[in-house]
DNA sequence: AATGAATGAGCCTTCATTCAT
DNA sequence: GATGAATGAAGGCTCATTCAT
C-alpha cells in the first residue's frame, strides 16, 4: 500500500510539486514562529523556489494561510467519513467523531497544532465567508447521519447547540494540552476513555 | 456594594487611571484586529494620550500583551476562589470549576475572547516563564483543594492528565463557540447542564 | 466606401491582426490607468493572448508604448497632407492646419488623449531619437508647404519660433480641454471660429 | 527686500524647514525621472532625512504629488492675483492672465514643467476632488474680475467655453516647447507679442 | 511624567522579462 | 509562432521604538 500524505491527497499529480513544497515549507514555518511572525523570504527559503511562484500559486500570504488550513479540513473529513461509514448506531456515530478527532490529531499533529492556531485568521481573513460555508457543510453532514434511517435513538435531551460541545469538547482540550506538551500521552491512548466519558456525558446515570 | 470591574480590581487606585485607560484601549483594539495587527498607535487613539505614556507604563508591546493576559488570569483565578471557597464535597468542586468558568466567560466576554486569543502569543514572547509559573501556582492550588481533608472520593478513575479536560473541555468548547457567535445562548444558561455532564463523564453509571 | 479604422491604416492585412489586437488593447488599458500603471498582464487579459505573444511582436512594453504613438502621429500626419493638398493660399494652409488638428481629435479622441498622456515617456524612452527624426521631417514638410512656390505671403512678422503656437496653441489647449472633461462641444464644433482666430492673432488690425 | 522662495511663501516657519527641504528634492527627482520612476528612497537621498519622515509630513507618496502641485497651483494663482490688482480694463485683465502665465513659467520653470507632466497624476489619484475644487475656484475669481462693475466690455463674441484657450492656448503652447527645449527664447521676452495675439485674435478685424 | 517627531529595518507585493516546452 | 510558469530585483509603506524637549 503506497503511502500518501495529506498534500499528496489534497493535491494530487507531478504537476502540483511545487505547490506542495510550498505548503509544506509553510506549514513547518507557521507553526515554528507564527502565521504573523513568518514572512515570505522564510518560506521561500524553506522550499528553495521564488518569492514569485508563491505569489503564482496562492495569491498572496492570507491565501496560502488559507489553502493550509482548507487542506487540514478536508483531510480531517476524509478520515471522519471513513469512521461514519462503518458506524450504525448513535453510539457508534459518537464513537466516530471522538475516535476520528483524536487519530486525526494524532497522525497530523502538525496539521493539527496549525488548525489551531490559524482559526483566527481565516475567520478573519478574506477567506471568511468560504470558511464559514465549508463549516456550514460539515455541521450539516454530521447532522444528516444522526438523522439518518435507522441509527436509532436522538440525542434530544440537551440543547442541539450543546450537543457538539459534549461530544468533542474533552478531546479538543486534551488534543490541545498534548499539541503544547502540556500532557505526555497521545490523544489515540485515550481514544476510548473519551468517547465513553462522551457517552455518559450525554446519558442519564 | 460598589461596583468594580476587572482593572479596577488589579490596577486600583486613582493614580492607576492612565493605566487602566490604555489596558481597556488595548483589549478592545486586540480583541478588533488581532494583536499583530494592532499598533501602537491605534492604542494611543483609542485612549487618547501619547506613545510614550504607554511605552512609559509597560515598557514594550509585549508587555502590554502579558499585562492584559495576567489581568484577565488573576480575575478568573479569584472567581474560582470565591467558588471553592463555599464547596464542599468533591461534586461542589466540579461544580466550582465549571461555575467559575462559564460565569468568568459570561461576565468578562471580552477579556475571554482576548484570552483564548493571546495564549500564543504570550507563550511564545518573553513573558512564558512568567506565564508557566503561574499555570504551575494554578493547578497546584486546584490539586491542593481537591486533596484537602474531608473532600472525600477521589477522582482516580482516570489518568491525572486526563481529569482537568474531562472537566472543563466541553465548558470551553461551549465558550468558544459562543464567543465566535457560533451559537446564542450564553453559557451561564447552560452552567448546570455542562457541571452535570462533566460529572457523569466522571462517574461510572 | 470601406471603413478603414486608424489601425488598419497601420498595420493592414489578415496577418498582422494579432498586432492590432494587442495595440487596440494596449490603448485601452493605458488611457484607463496610465502607461506605468498598466501592466503586461492586464493588456494580455484585454486580448486574450499570452504575455510571450506581446513580447514576440514588441520587443518590450517600451516598444508597445512606441508602436502606439506612432500610429496616431502617422494618422494624423496623413490627415494633414490630405488637408494640404486641397489648400492653396496660405490663410488655406493656417486653415488646414488647424482643421486638420481639431477634426483628427475629434474622430480619434482615444488616440489624442494616448498622444498627450505618452508624450514623455516616448520622449524620455529608447525610442527618443525617432521621436525627435520624425518631429523633424513633419516640421520639414509643414514648412515646405508654406515656402511652396504660389502659395504667397510668408507670415514673416513674428519670430519663427513663435508661429506654431500661435496658430495651433488654442486648438490644442481646447482638446486638451475637451479630452478632459472641462468642455462639453467638441472640438470641431468650432473648427472655423478656432481658424479665424489663429488667423486673426497673426495678422495686423 | 528678502529672497522669499515658492516654496517659503507656502510653508512658512521654521519648523516647516524639514517640509520644504522635502518638497524640493522631490521637486528636483520628479522632473529628472518622472514621478512614476522616482522613488521615495531617491528622494530620501536628496534631502538627507528618513522614509519615516517623509510618510509622517506627507502620508504617501500621492500625498507629495499633490502637496507640491498645490503648491505650485498657490504660487502662480497669487502672482495672477497682483496682476489683476494693476488691471483695469477688459484689455488689461487679458494682459494680465497672459504675462502672468507667462512671468510665473519664466520665472519658476522646474515648477511649471512639473505641473505640466503632475496633472494627470493628480487628477486620477486620491486628490482629484481637492484638485477639482481648486480649478473651480480659480475659474470663479478669473470670471468675477471680468465682470467687476468698471471692467468695461465683455467677451461675448465667442462660447465661454472657448475664451480660456483664445487667452492662454499659445501661451501655453509656447512654454510647453521652451520648456522641452524646442524652442530657446525665454517666454517673458515674447509676452507682449502673445498678449496682442490674444487680443486680436479675441476681436473683429 | 508626558509628548510626538524622527528613525530605519524589514515586510508584502508587483511586474517586466525570460525560456523551456 | 505561441504559451505561461518561473524569476527576483525593487518599491511603497508600516510600525515598534527612541529621545530630545
Amino acid at each position: 500500500m503506497p503511502v500518501t500524505d495529506l498534500l499528496e491527497r489534497s493535491y494530487p499529480g507531478r504537476r502540483a510539486e511545487l505547490k506542495r513544497d510550498i505548503l509544506r515549507a509553510a506549514l513547518g514555518c507557521f507553526n515554528s514562529n507564527g502565521i504573523e511572525a513568518t514572512t515570505i523570504e522564510m518560506i521561500r527559503l524553506a522550499c528553495d523556489t521564488s518569492v514569485g511562484a508563491i505569489y503564482h500559486h496562492f495569491g498572496n500570504k492570507e491565501g496560502l494561510v488559507a489553502a493550509l488550513f482548507f487542506a487540514a479540513m478536508s483531510d480531517q473529513a476524509s478520515l471522519r467519513l471513513r469512521y461514519f461509514e462503518e458506524a450504525e448506531t448513535t453510539k457508534d456515530g459518537v464513537n466516530a467523531l471522538v475516535f476520528s478527532y483524536v487519530d486525526w490529531v494524532d497522525s497530523q499533529p502538525e496539521w493539527a497544532r496549525y488548525q489551531f492556531n490559524a482559526g483566527f485568521a481565516v475567520s478573519n481573513g478574506p477567506h471568511k465567508e468560504e470558511l464559514a460555508e465549508r463549516n456550514r457543510l460539515r455541521n450539516q453532514q454530521v447532522q444528516e447521519w444522526f438523522l439518518r434511517p435507522g441509527v436509532g435513538e436522538l440525542l434530544t435531551r440537551f440543547p442541539d447547540e450543546l450537543v457538539p460541545s459534549l461530544i468533542i469538547g474533552a478531546s479538543e482540550s486534551y488534543c490541545r494540552a498534548w499539541l503544547s506538551g502540556r500532557v505526555k500521552q497521545s490523544p489515540s491512548a485515550h481514544r476510548q476513555v473519551l468517547a465513553d466519558a462522551a457517552w455518559r456525558s450525554l446519558n442519564d446515570v
